[in-house]
DNA sequence: TTGACACATTCCGATATGGGAATATAATGC
DNA sequence: GCATTATATTCCCATATCGGAATGTGTCAA
């Protein structure tokens, strides 16, 4: 079997390093497809295939304005993520103690 | 193209859910294969070419121990994950704002 | 209505993925 | 050396991935 399709979850809709960029560029506001397209220097159809998945997961909201389609992070879609992350925080504390100790005893 | 391979960097070797909790598994303590195994219920060769993931970029450390593999997380390598997901905070905070606020305005 | 935008979807091809089975390698104990 | 244990690697397969080209859909303007 491959890999849990791109399509089910945050961690493996933001594996993609295009997606992360996107993600970025519609953090702080947001902007029309074309607008990616151009920021981004990719076609057109592939900006689309990638904001289809990041909606798809709820990385992204959608609203229709005239012919655009406006785009904006949804951030807090992220936060399971960063939640995740962080609860190896206290172990990379104590690796980076020790490292620094050694580091110490080193100079002594 | 395909999506840049899984052994490519960290964002890739964390999307497959069994690798994530591999990682738990091997954040506190140091554990041979064989454990992992147990624990997982998964065929042993499932398990030892996640292990390869995860030591290509650096998420895990290795150490023989007589016919054992010790294996243990390297935990400051999702470090740049949780910064990444961190810059996000605060439009994540923005938003629950907002959210507060409209849920408190209809209460009025 | 018709044309022109702005996007989305579909189809295709090359490649990567993870699981299972079989096999290889490495260390131990006899 | 030889069997055994522990792990890694290889091969095969069904499926998923992304990009590109072509096509579909929806909105606006004349």
């Amino acid at each position: 079997m491959p890999r849990a399709t791109t399509r089910s979850d945050v961690f493996n809709a933001v594996a993609e390093p295009q997606r992360r960029v996107i993600l970025e560029l519609l953090a702080s506001e947001e902007r029309p497809v074309g607008e990616l397209v151009r920021l981004l220097g990719v076609a057109q159809p592939s900006v689309s295939k990638h904001l289809r998945v990041l909606r798809d997961v709820g990385l992204v909201d959608v609203r229709r304005h005239g012919r655009n389609m406006m785009y904006r992070t949804n951030a807090s879609g992220l936060q399971p993520l960063h939640v995740w992350a962080g609860a190896f925080e206290r172990y990379w504390r104590h690796q980076l103690r020790r490292i620094k100790q050694r580091a110490e005893s080193i100079n002594r």
